[in-house]
DNA sequence: GGGGCGCGGTCACCGGTGTGTCATATTCGC
DNA sequence: GCGAATATGACACACCGGTGACCGCGCCCC
């Protein structure tokens, strides 16, 4: 896994222990800045994949402290994600005006933090070109769309794509049914868990003309894995 | 669906029965607790698979309790809910950066209490990443659910794959046929006594292709033993 | 606007695997 | 050598996952 990395800009010390605790939980790399000094020296030095941004920051807002950022090269197309405390919510459609891609109101739960976080991330990902992943001789590729065993393209879903893209992202590693309902479908889509069971064998059969498909391994009692080796 | 068990830690009866009697409704196993002592005795006795925590507790508040947990072996992923009340949000953060996966602010609906309780327990078992027990040559994988000794992949059935996984976070002692039946098979699963030497004997199949099988060791009289010396 | 097409979700059926139990063989301790 | 405890093989059954088919929906192209 790579383990993006996530900066969170906040001046209570609470709040990014919080976040960094949960964050880090689930395998992202977590830095913390209590001002926007710390924030600029952070990202010119880790480059973070992703800003949780307080709206209320000491010196210079958090609004303008984004705006400031689209201005800027590297941070045009930097995601950010805005902190903001409940009442507060009408001023998030500025905040979402200068470039904000989300915001989540305090106080919020790990979960819904992680979700609006992998969802950005995904939509961010999803754009950029370029963003390969490759796995025993599979390519897929996040800004065109596409995968690829080889020199051979491999036909695949929409459905199927994100499946194989979180998988691909996750590897040698076992996913429940409702895992994979979660992270795939989204956490708010109910579908019947044996649904996955048809998409795994739709994207077992596209890539069996490759002689790819014994990569998508099933774990009797426990659910599926993606791995290279069998 | 298996019939997760909750557990309850609440001061108030009107709260833990509400709450009992509307996830039994959904097909859950409730226990409840009114304090942390008989709490910790629950949670010894029937390993729930998720805990609702009242954040105002007799003696030691929730946080506490939380953060105890969590330094504990079983505690460590255990899914925590807090359960907290209408104007005490601010104290959540701290909450949640020891570790509790969401929250509930009192009062709560049914719909959402439950909501929160799928969308957590889908969630649990994703978070440790790179989990590995290793011993004697022995390697469990609990992020890809796979054995291996040495290069070789050792095959194991679900079954088989719990009790060695028990094994090897307990080795080096014995447990009695109850024991194992308790900690591998679960709390509230009667099967006979025997069942265990054969699913013993099966886990010695699996590993003696790979010459560890007398790791698992007969304590004539008194159970089994997992251990790497003779 | 209608017909076709692609996609996603559900269902029913089946075959295989895993699990628990029993009967019988074997081993161990005294 | 005897009795008790454990190992082992066999077996029936439940359950899990694979699979093909179907249906409904939205979209695009005539």
């Amino acid at each position: 896994m790579t383990g993006k990395t996530v900066l969170v800009i906040d001046d209570e010390q609470a709040v990014r222990q919080m976040v960094a605790f949960n964050l880090e939980r689930e395998g992202y790399q977590v830095r913390q800045a209590a001002d926007t000094i710390a924030a600029r020296s952070q990202i010119a030095d880790v480059r973070p994949d992703l800003l949780l941004l307080d709206w209320m920051l000491p010196g210079m807002s958090g609004l303008e402290f984004a705006r400031a950022l689209r201005r800027e090269s590297y941070g045009q197309d930097l995601p950010i994600i805005m902190l903001t405390a409940r009442g507060e919510e009408e001023d998030m459609v500025r905040g979402l005006s200068v470039g904000a891609d989300d915001y989540v109101t305090k106080p919020f739960s790990p979960r819904e933090l992680i979700a609006r976080i992998e969802a950005v991330l995904r939509r961010a990902g999803t754009s950029a070109p370029g963003d390969v992943l490759e796995l025993g001789g599979l390519r897929l590729d996040l800004g065109s769309h596409r995968v690829s065993a080889g020199e051979q393209t491999v036909e695949v879903g929409p459905t199927e794509f994100r499946l194989l893209h979180f998988f691909m992202a996750h590897p040698d590693r076992v996913y429940s049914r409702s895992q994979l309902l979660d992270r795939v479908w989204g956490p708010s889509v109910y579908v019947e868990e044996r649904t996955v069971d048809v998409h795994i064998r739709r994207l077992r059969k596209a890539l069996e003309r490759h002689e790819a498909a014994q990569m998508v391994q099933t774990v009797r009692g426990s659910g599926y894995r993606f791995s290279a080796r069998p």
